[in-house]
DNA sequence: CCCATCTATTGACATATTGTCTATAGACCC
DNA sequence: GGGTCTATAGACAATATGTCAATAGATGGG
């Protein structure tokens, strides 16, 4: 019954919560970029980007593989010396290297965003903390 | 012909790219939190977060503001004394309270592994820096 | 008065994006 | 031959998203 990985949210445990950030399409590019990769490994090494091995169900990783490489920002072809099952291996392209890098200039400006909400939230907390003293 | 802001992406320059994180919500219910507030001023305040203004068409923040009614994040009424169209005022209530906190938990998250991806990154472009050196 | 403009909100439509589940299949080991 | 691990693919329902059009009061100019 268990398949390795891929089977996200493990046991049914209801309903997953929708990711605030989208950037399977930019790791797995990245992790492309380091070298060629076939998808079940790819999934693994997802951990490297701090989520949890389960928070992605396999199908969206291959998905976005297909996804892609319909767009040409990556190629693939089946690997023949595979033990066990066959591995369509994926390689980046020149196209995909050029939207990596515009999707990394995006993600310093959502990560930016997200620092300027943030000590938003903890400047507002600061300004009740100093009001709730001069209630009291 | 120009209405004030609230028509994204001015004068139809093609099609706007999607965002790669989605915090509008937070965003409305941050703004909620430091004071009451409507729609079309809430719109404005974008700004304050790094989003120009016309990023966001207005129907969007309208809408994600009913839908966070219809939750029960926040609540409404007509303000009465209002000089031009009538404007439809919104409170947060605990309930948002809470949930603005979860979301801010989940940013720190996102934040976290946005950072990992562009580290990753720069090392990568080292590493074939130094690798194009060795290869000259 | 009539028109343009600014403020303000609402509704609807077509797609795109997700999360989930199921199916398939080779290899390997007991 | 049955179970498990590796590996990929397809389809479905539910949301989310971007865009556009409609509506309407107030205001100021000519």
């Amino acid at each position: 019954m268990p398949r390795g990985f891929g089977r996200g949210m493990g046991q049914g445990r209801g309903r997953r919560q929708r990711r605030i950030v989208k950037f399977l399409r930019p790791c797995l590019l990245l992790m492309l970029q380091r070298q060629e990769a076939y998808g079940y490994n790819l999934l693994a090494s997802l951990q490297e980007f701090g989520f949890n091995p389960d928070r992605y169900d396999s199908s969206m990783v291959y998905r976005d593989l297909r996804e892609m490489e319909n767009i040409g920002f990556v190629t693939s072809q089946w690997n023949e010396d595979s033990r066990g099952p066959q591995r369509r291996v994926y390689k980046i392209t020149e196209r995909g290297i050029i939207r990596l890098q515009e999707w990394i200039t995006d993600l310093h400006q959502a990560h930016q965003e997200i620092n300027t909400l943030l000590e938003a939230y903890e400047n507002l907390n600061i300004e009740n903390q100093s009001n709730s003293k001069k209630g009291e």
